[in-house]
Formats: C-alpha cells, sequence, structure tokens
DNA sequence: CGGGAGATTGACTGATCTCAACCCGGGTGG
DNA sequence: CCACCCGGGTTGAGATCAGTCAATCTCCCG
C-alpha cells in the first residue's frame, strides 16, 4: 500500500504536461527507483550546494527554487529560478562535474530525485527523451546568452524594468495584477545583479511614476507597456 | 575523383580528436551530404547572421570565429569563440528557432556544414552522440552561468585579467608567450563588456605593472600569477 | 518590551562612460 | 611622389551612474 501510494506520487510527479519524463514508457518508467522523495523542503531550506558532488536530476513537483552562484565576494548572482515541472542538476549530472550552483526554496517545495545512471540509461536508449533534454539545455543557453548581453550593456535600471517583466511572464499576475512571486529585495537585487539600496530606489521610482505598486514584497504591475520600453524590450 | 576529395576532406573534418563527429559509425558518417564545403571565409566575413533561419551545425575546421550578439544601442557582445574541432548553430538547429547571435572569421577560416535533419536523426539513433552533445551544451551552459555572475559582480579590471587568462587557456602562447589570437581593442571591450578606451587604459596599466607587454594586438604574457590573482581566480 | 531582519533614505565616493582631440600607419588617387 | 584619408589606437577632461557606508525605520516574533 505503501509503495503504491509512493508510486502514484511518482507518476503524478512525472506525468506533468510539460515534464521532461512525459514521453517515458511505462516500461522506462517502472525503473525509476521510488525510495527518493518527494522531499518537501521549507522555504529558505538548501537543496543543494555549490562544490557538492550530485549524481542525477531534481524533478520540482511543487514550490519555487533559486539558483545561484556565489561570487567572489559572497555576493550571491541569481542565474534562474526553477518551478513545478523544471529539473535542477543536469548540468553537473551530465558531464559528471560538482554542483556549480546552489539550489534553495524561497517557497514551501517538493522535489523528486532521480539517480544519474537512470537518466543517462534513457538519453542513451530513448532519442525523444534525448531530444527534449537538448531542447532544456539549449533553451537555457539562449536565455543565458541574453542575460550576459543585457548585464553587460543595460543600466540598472532598464534591467529591473526588464525583470520584472520577465518574472511576468514565467509567474504571471493574479487577478490582482500581483506577481506571483515575492523576493525579498536583496534577492531581486541578486537577480538585477545590483546592490539592494540601488533596486530600493528604482522601486520606489518606478512607484512614484506609477508603473507599479508595492505592498510589502509583493509587486502590483500597473502599466507593462511602459516596463517594456524602460527595459527595451520588443 | 572530385568526389573522392571532397569526401577525403569531410572525413579528416569530422574525425578530429575532439570533434562530435567521432563517435559517428561508417553507416552514419555517409548519410552526410558532401555538398555543403568545406567553404573558406576571409577575416571579417560572416558566416550567418543573428535572425537568419540557419538549420544544421557548423563545423569548423580551421580558424577562429567570433560569435556575439548585437544589443541594442548596436554594441556587440561576445559570447565565445568557435575554433578547430568546434560546432556552430546546434542551439537554434536543435530547438528550431532563429539564430541569436552572429558569427563572423576573425581569422581566415573553414568551416562545413551538416543538415540539421541528419543531425536530428543521428540524436534521435545514436545514443553516444546525444550524450556527447548534451555535454557541449552543458559545458557551454556552465561557463556562461560564471560569464554571468563575474559580469555582474567583479569590475573591469578583474574581468580584462580574467578574459586574458581565459584567452591564453583557450588559445594558448606561442614560443614567446605572446597570446595566439589577435584581437582588436575594440573586440576585446565587447568580450569583457565595457567601453574600448577603458580596455585601452587598463591595458596600458598593465603594461606600467610589467604583468604584460604589448606589441599591436600582439599581447605577451608577463606575469600570468598576478593577472590570476587581480582577476580572483583560483 | 527588546531584538533582529529586512527596508528605506541620505550623503558621499569613485569607477567607468562619454565626448573630443589627436596620433599613427597604410593605402590610394591625383 | 606626396597629400589625403581612414580606421584603429591613445589620451585627457568632465559627467554620472551606481556602489558603499551609516543612520533610521518598520515589522514581526518570542
Amino acid at each position: 500500500m505503501e509503495q503504491y501510494y509512493a508510486s502514484q506520487i511518482y507518476s503524478d510527479c512525472f506525468k506533468d504536461t510539460n515534464s521532461v519524463f512525459r514521453h517515458l514508457s511505462e516500461e522506462e518508467f517502472v525503473m525509476i527507483p521510488m525510495e527518493h522523495g518527494p522531499n518537501s523542503y521549507k522555504r529558505g531550506e538548501i537543496i543543494y550546494s555549490e562544490g557538492n558532488r550530485i549524481n542525477g536530476f531534481y524533478y520540482v513537483q511543487k514550490g519555487i527554487i533559486k539558483i545561484y552562484k556565489t561570487g567572489f565576494d559572497g555576493k550571491e548572482q541569481i542565474i534562474r529560478f526553477a518551478k513545478k515541472g523544471d529539473i535542477m542538476g543536469f548540468r553537473s549530472t551530465l558531464s559528471n562535474e560538482l554542483a556549480c550552483t546552489t539550489t534553495r526554496a524561497i517557497e514551501d517545495s517538493n522535489i523528486c530525485f532521480i539517480p544519474g545512471d537512470v537518466v543517462k540509461h534513457f538519453v542513451k536508449t530513448n532519442g525523444k527523451f534525448a531530444m527534449e533534454l537538448l531542447q532544456i539545455a539549449c533553451k537555457e543557453l539562449g536565455e543565458a546568452n541574453d542575460y550576459i548581453t543585457d548585464i553587460a550593456q543595460k543600466t540598472v535600471r532598464e534591467r529591473l524594468a526588464e525583470v520584472l517583466i520577465h518574472l511576468k511572464l514565467e509567474f504571471n499576475l493574479d487577478n490582482e495584477n500581483f506577481l506571483q512571486i515575492s523576493l525579498t529585495r536583496e534577492e531581486l537585487a541578486n537577480l538585477v545583479g545590483t546592490a539592494t539600496e540601488s533596486v530600493i530606489r528604482l522601486l520606489s521610482e518606478f512607484k512614484q511614476d506609477k508603473l507599479i505598486e508595492l505592498h510589502g514584497r509583493k509587486i502590483k504591475i500597473l502599466n507593462e507597456k511602459s516596463l517594456i520600453k524602460i527595459g527595451n524590450l520588443q
């Protein structure tokens, strides 16, 4: 019964419509061992840290995770977020390297682990799965390249506007136009690549200009068009 | 005879020890059509541009290519270089998107083209090839993440030192300790993510400090250790 | 009520960008 | 043959964006 239950959760987990695992056959599916999770993590808890040897994929079933690198002086740079349906740790797993990022829950989250040898077996024997993974890697790569260009060339003001728009696209707005992700000012700064105080100043500038409204950590988007323009997005 | 010759060049091309294509079987190898190249490009010539629909891999047989994105104000940001044995265009090909970078020869180069459907076929049927490609994508992804963190957190001075060290690692030094790649000051600036004048000033500062020597575009590394320290590299 | 984390504001500093002038070497056309 | 032109390189001066430091505020929690 216990076994069945675990299996059921796993099934829910991997058959989400946007999951990489959706193309697995039943025979492949049963190769995934059930004993790893789903584990739950509270806000603030670390899933794995830079330098850890991880060997497997972490599949996010619920919640939001921030994925960041720690710079020379200890400052965090947020690279991306992972949410329901996303996988983490595939870079290190596939290239047999130590983790180069830390992953930390910013909302209570559920995460399943799939061992590296199972995943590698799928890559070698299931062309569709391999292609799917390649496309995920390519998507991330494209986004990383955009990010590099932006950080190198745009002002902090432009980047903050851009980040707000990206957050809107990735996490959507609720029915009152609030961003459905809540970050501390410091996290926002670590995403934009600037100082916390700069983010605060620019946010209140945007508020003055009626582009956004601030209610604690919740941000309401009032004028998306202007933000797009400020961010030099299409 | 002509056919044999083309095939021979292709064979030389793809069986380089560090090529992604080295794991192809003879049967797979003959599936690559011979009519596309190798083409040669002179310094300054564009292979493909941002927004082009490309559908295939560009394999660099000889030369050095700069791969860059054009920012909002027309300024180039160099993302990476491709040299002998590297492939370009796999991101766009595999994710069926338009090219998001421009590729331009900075040395006279020879490049072979492999159509997208052939590559996709290999991905689906040859697990080793798929894994190889995934590892290439993952390697680039790791480097891109490092780059993001560096640009966001390091000073221009630190980044320039780092870039010099990276160029040394990627292109090596000749027997007089000159970097085996020659870039204009502007290209160096577009790599570091700064203004041309800033690069010039910092280069002459490094020269003053006896870390490097400048002979036109050729840069001689005199004190690698100090550069590593300045760049906050391990 | 005290403590602490996060948020805010102000003042100051400085790294870096921009603008402008000038130099240098190579190629070209009169 | 020489003046000119042009692209790239260099230098200087001034402007400014954004980072740092420090003080204060506001919650929230035990």
